[in-house]
DNA sequence: TTTTATAATGATAACGATTATCAATATAAA
DNA sequence: TTTATATTGATAATCGTTATCATTATAAAA
């Protein structure tokens, strides 16, 4: 069964680059996060098992996975970066909280048959979407 | 009828702020752009018609304009900002085909409703949402 | 195993969009 | 008018992200 590891592996070596063990620890932080993680909370981790390691390599090695398909990248609000796990994950949309930022995820199938009624309407051949819903929050509300 | 400026007026006014002709052209020349905006494209628009206004003002106007409802900013890939325009525009969705990257924009009335839905759920007040749908066009599917 | 070409690393300088600072000026209420 | 203070333009500062570069590590070949 294929993980993670592999997939990234083969793609480094698909394109003759090299697997090192910080992309290995930068691989293995990520995935211990669930949801959407900022550079800043990936780096505090880091830096806790291996202090040595640059926030240059964590930037680079982020592009990578990006481009390998196993994370996504989405730039909120504040201009910061946001990556997320794409592979054995649900796919979900988004509830954003404008002020603080929280997001939720959810899912909803009768909007995604909805969503397939209108690609048919069009003639379109439907592959993937994004949904983001962007509001106030229960707690930013009070 | 109320319009743009009147409503920008007002929010000054109720702020203790005050109406100037900066923050009148800048409106304007806001205005005069259809859907999504970046500061780069007001600020060239800007120059033409009086090189002496600067960009710092250019920024703290648009911050007003979205503080005051009239305009909403999000923030792309790039990390750069976009702004657009959302009062008297009619909320749309879109289809985006990504090979030959036509855009079609849609609406679906339980769509909507269905986000609502969520969002009670969640304790969440909705603002806006966006939503893509990602596939291949009528054209390139032949 | 050793060699060798070259990819990767960490430190840090550079970048670029946005924000803060500040002295001079403009606004609007009294 | 006068007067308090908000606004302006210029530009320095900020901060997340990228590029640069000398040193080191990787992996394929010998």
């Amino acid at each position: 069964m294929l993980n993670e590891f592999d997939i990234f592996k083969d793609f480094l070596h698909q394109q003759k680059l090299r697997w090192t063990p910080q992309r290995k620890m930068i691989l293995d932080v990520f995935l211990s996060f669930d949801g959407h993680v900022q550079i800043e909370s990936l780096h505090e981790k880091m830096q806790a098992q291996d202090p040595s390691l640059g926030i240059a390599t964590l930037y680079r090695t982020l592009k990578l996975l990006v481009d390998c398909g196993l994370v996504e990248a989405h730039s909120f609000q504040n201009g910061r970066k946001t990556y997320e796990r794409t592979f054995h994950v649900r796919h979900h949309d988004h509830l954003i909280c404008t002020r603080c930022e929280t997001t939720i995820e959810f899912e909803h199938p009768l909007i995604e048959k909805y969503q397939l009624e209108i690609c048919e309407q069009y003639g379109f051949s439907l592959k993937s979407h994004k949904m983001e819903l962007l509001g106030i929050c229960r707690n930013c509300r009070k």
